[in-house]
DNA sequence: CCCTGATGTTACCGAATTGTTACCTTGATG
DNA sequence: CATCAAGGTAACAATTCGGTAACATCAGGG
């Protein structure tokens, strides 16, 4: 969770800031007052991130951001700084720079795009719905119970992912043969039932006793993942 | 090299405008109207990078994004919109977008930011890749298995490179035609079976249980690894 | 022009999914 | 308590889907 965030920046009140802003989100923070102090720590400290003012003394955010790269370093840099003549702005994303964000900036703001590009950088456990002791992975077309595979067929699956995409929500039984069934198909209505027991059958604890797929009598489903 | 983009808008002259933008700079450009249609391209053809309009007809912007990330894409977001509340600009990065640009925006500062989302993801440092017995040299175009080379046809080398590049996820058999046959080509959805049956025959240890590629049925097919 | 290998198409088979029908259980209502 | 409607479920049947073999087509090379 902890990142290591670099802050190149000349004005002292504004580096403060600025670390006191990191600092406070629980982040690892380095300084540096000026390019070739921030040159040095980029190279000898790796930190996952960069915030570069570009107007520094002695050499500045472009020569930084330019070196930085052509060490092989791939660190998102996020270059801060008054000019915001487009051509500016241009030169600095073609040296490298991941952002181009100009002064004055809001602090939220700039947490939010830096959390952003860390968050791209953090290998991701493959996102899955979790619901009591299942794991749902869309992206992978997998159900888990307890680590192990549940083999689901397909109308069963998509019937599952409408259900966690509108968990909490009555749903009419119109609704849910249009969304899983699609609109141009013409089925009973015990088809949706028949494809519910399957589905309790495979991720209820007890299909006698459903507590993730309630019957609402009259109406339809709601699924209900708990806390 | 060339890249495709996704541009979901819904004024006609902002999307013809983007459109002719990008394409001039070589890059395959799908577009949607409406962010229903956005949804079906992000997740059928999957671009290498979106531009998102947030108020959008049907589905928002957000909505899109939050959909996009569930199913474990991770191609760069770039929000585009005239808010430029910073709350929104946080919801938005928040939700997964990668970027935030305010209309109006310079046309040439958006190309330049795309770009540097590009250039970031196109980083592959992967020349081969191994799995069971096999190793898929990427960079010399050959498969060695147990030390000795398989010769693939070119549709087999490339249906097992798209497999290898999305590892573990679910391949619709539409996105595998997509990417390994062209959209342009016209050919029976048998044709992707024969190739996977010889595919099978070339590197499942035994090709009537396979472990590599799996079949899910009415979907497509998945390639699994394994550690 | 013919041979060869790759690739796409067609046809058939077997298996699995899915819809339907029928019957049963449950719960609401008067 | 009787009745009725809605949902649960088991058994069966039909359909659909994927695997595969056999054949067709096409391109390239000699």
């Amino acid at each position: 969770m902890s990142a290591r965030i670099l802050i190149v920046e000349d004005e002292p009140a504004l580096l403060r800031g600025l670390k006191d802003t990191f600092a406070s989100k629980g982040y690892e923070v380095l300084t540096a007052p000026d390019g070739a102090t921030g040159l040095d720590l980029a190279l000898s400290r790796s930190p996952d991130l960069i915030l570069l003012d570009i107007m520094l003394p002695r050499v500045n955010g472009y020569e930084i951001c330019r070196a930085v790269r052509e060490r092989g370093l791939e660190m998102p840099i996020l270059m801060l700084t008054a000019k915001d003549r487009e051509e500016d702005i241009i030169l600095g994303l073609n040296l490298g720079a991941d952002d181009y964000i100009a002064k004055p900036f809001r602090l939220g703001e700039l947490v939010a795009r830096a959390n952003a590009f860390l968050r791209r950088s953090r290998t991701k456990p493959a996102a899955a719905f979790r619901f009591g002791d299942c794991e749902l992975d869309l992206a992978a077309h997998k159900l888990f119970r307890g680590g192990a595979e549940i083999e689901l067929t397909a109308k069963e699956f998509k019937l599952l992912e409408y259900f966690v995409s509108r968990r909490g929500c009555a749903l009419a039984r119109d609704a849910i043969l249009d969304a899983v069934w699609g609109n141009s198909v013409i089925v009973t209505p015990r088809s949706i039932d028949r494809c519910v027991a399957t589905l309790r059958a495979k991720i209820e604890p007890d299909p006698r006793e459903p507590v993730y797929i309630q019957t609402i009598r009259d109406i339809g489903y709601r699924f209900e993942p708990g806390e």
